[in-house]
RNA sequence: GGCCCUGUGGCCUAAUGGAUAAGGCGUUGGUUUUCGGAACCAAAGAUUGCAGGUUCGAGUCCUGCCAGGGUCACCA
């Protein structure tokens, strides 16, 4: 429908700069839903931008267009020029009376589009280093990067959620180090570091203490979870396992049940993966090698003190980089360039990354050095999303990986749920500070909480069915759902309100802007629960059947979109509450 | 210090370069005391950090400054 309008507009206008000897192109106007709704339902701005080419006010050129634009066959009630030079277009009645059919016939598939029929997209979030359970910084990303696969997968995207699996480099070592430590220690024979030694107040760490050897780490893992795996593993195997190896069986016995218990926060979430994409085969397969040599071909490598370096300067970056260090052993930035180039020969269309503004300082190296390799940089994009602090009665809640005294996934969803908590990590746009107030997650004052209220909008569109039912009628045609008597101002903010929703979601997925959709939601909603709410002023199931009938409709229009924009989020619809 | 992100009513925030800057929380004043179990209406509250610039038009883009956060490893 508005692409009709878009192409009706566009012809006007061609025939306009053709009648004034102007042969080049229509340029790109907008056509949107202004935010005031005396203002039509769509503004346009052509006339505006050809002030200069046609040297005539912008005024006049609308009275031109509307002229020759007409009632666009049919689709037009009104049209007029306001302000500088808007053309303000008001659709039809009829198009309403099929809006509420409409979107009750399309279903769950109402709200999507086709921007990215046939073509794919990866979208890779978390890639957590399985070092520890995953704290609320990840599960930002996590709910982001799901949310914004799902949007990309409503809008024809054929998407490819990936993980990648960082195993290598000096942190796995690190925490087999640290789990060999506990594991000793139970054991008696090591000695766990002192609480001034872990603190970081003493840098220096003694070789002994007390006649056993300090076999933790100085910088390791101090979580809980590691005394967890030592004391089974001291269960189950005894202490045979004195002399295997700390980055061999005791790195992988820590990374395998971490990420064990990784996937099932994530599970907790109903997020799933579609692609592991495991580090160590850019090792296997000479991809890192081949990326070497490439890079070394541009020049763009070189020797230095024993390392190997990318020579990030020639590419306009301040600095240049270690890829290999004097060990022999990659950076991560080094395979991290090689797997997005991999990401490239994998034949995505679009590559969309999910990072934490800590990585951020990363990003236009990898861009810059595919982009060498040959990979088209502006099929790259960052989402990048800041951190995540939780507010318990009015305060913060400190947290130090450090010391391990972070607040992980599991603790959060396991007081507020999964629902609140994937609402909550979309509620602000991904580039600004997140404050997750967990009195007001977890308020018995549910009006507060905006998960809970677009949530009991939902349940409150079934509560009306289940009404019907009570009173022995019988759900009522879809051709009896007359949108014509849906005439109260509230009752066509409502119809306005849902025939935003495609554009909505067109919108949060072309700009990876989840929080779109959880603002559109809660507006829909804050619509909805007064309307509902006040029975006396437009009862729904009423005498009047053809009044009725129509009501009804909207309820069930309601429920469609409020449904499959909560679903866009992961967030349940419950018909009950 | 270099680079990146963010500055919007008292608080939290929204706004594909568009018209009178939009919500929520809180505050104040009414209405309502009942349902289809989470009330409604109204009011107050803003020089969009500061100063320039770009143009028909700037919260949005550019430059400089100020403030907060992040990051500047042969860590990942």
């Amino acid at each position: 429908m508005k692409e009709q309008l878009h192409t009706q507009l566009t012809e006007a206008i061609g025939a306009l700069l053709k009648e004034a000897g102007d042969a080049a192109e229509v340029p790109a106007f907008t056509l949107e839903v202004p935010r005031n709704t005396d203002h039509g339902d769509f503004a346009c701005n052509a006339a505006m931008l050809l002030t200069k080419r046609l040297g005539k006010p912008p005024r006049d050129i609308a009275a031109a267009l509307i002229e020759r634009l007409g009632d666009a066959d049919g689709l037009l009630e009104g049209t007029e020029v306001a302000g500088p030079g808007f053309l303000n277009l008001r659709l039809s009645t009829s198009h309403w009376r099929d809006l509420v059919l409409r979107i009750i016939q399309d279903g769950a598939i109402y709200g999507n589009n086709s921007a990215g029929v046939g073509k794919r997209v990866n979208v890779e979030f978390v890639s957590a280093n399985p070092t520890g359970p995953l704290t609320v910084g990840h599960g930002r990303q996590a709910i982001l990067g799901d949310v914004i696969a799902r949007l990309l997968g409503a809008s024809g995207w054929e998407v490819t959620r990936e993980y990648y699996f960082n195993n290598g480099g000096r942190q796995m070592r690190v925490l087999g180090q640290s789990l060999k430590a506990r594991y000793l220690e139970g054991l008696g024979k090591a000695a766990p570091p002192t609480p001034e030694m872990l603190d970081g107040s003493v840098e220096e760490w003694p070789e002994t203490l007390d006649g056993l050897p300090v076999a933790f780490p100085n910088g390791g893992y101090q979580g809980n979870y590691l005394f967890e795996i030592a004391a089974e593993l001291r269960e189950t195997r005894g202490d045979e396992l004195i002399e295997e190896d700390a980055d061999g069986f005791f790195r992988l016995e820590a990374q395998g049940r971490i990420f064990t218990e990784i996937r099932k926060t994530l599970d907790s979430l109903d997020i799933q993966f579609d692609e592991y994409y495991n580090e160590s085969s850019l090792y296997d397969e000479g991809k890192l090698d081949e990326t070497l040599s490439d890079l070394r071909e541009k020049s763009l490598v070189f020797e230095q003190e024993g390392a190997t370096w990318l020579r990030a300067t020639a590419l306009g970056l301040d600095r240049d980089r270690v890829i290999i260090k004097g060990t022999g052993e990659p950076t991560y930035l080094f395979p991290d360039i090689a797997y997005h180039r991999e990401k490239f020969r994998r034949g995505f269309d679009r590559i969309v990354d999910v990072q934490g503004a800590d990585h951020i300082e990363q990003f236009p190296f990898v861009r810059l050095a595919v982009a060498q390799l040959g990979c088209d940089p502006e099929r790259i994009e960052l989402v990048m999303h800041q951190f995540v602090t939780i507010t318990r009665g009015g305060e913060q809640v400190k947290q130090s990986t450090r010391r391990a005294t972070y607040i992980t996934i599991d603790d959060l969803v396991g007081e507020v749920g999964a629902d609140v908590f994937r609402f909550f990590m979309i509620q602000r746009k991904a580039e600004g500070h997140l404050d997750f107030d967990l009195d007001l997650a977890t308020s018995s004052d549910w009006k507060k909480n905006p998960a809970m209220y677009v949530q009991y909008a939902h349940a409150r569109t079934c509560g009306i069915e289940r009404k019907l039912e009570e009173q022995g009628k019988s759900m009522p045609e879809a051709t009896e759902m007359d949108a014509d008597r849906l005439v109260l101002p509230e009752e066509i903010e409502l119809l306005k309100k849902l025939n935003e929703f495609p554009e909505v979601v067109a919108r949060a997925a072309e700009g990876l802007s989840p929080h779109h959709v959880s603002y559109y939601l809660r507006e829909l909603a804050g619509l909805w629960n007064p309307y509902i709410q006040d029975g006396s002023k437009h009862r729904i199931l009423s005498d009047d059947e053809g009044l009725t009938a129509a009501r009804i409709g909207l309820a069930l229009a309601v429920r469609v979109v409020l449904c499959n924009g909560l679903k866009l989020l992961g967030v349940s619809a419950p018909e009950k509450m």
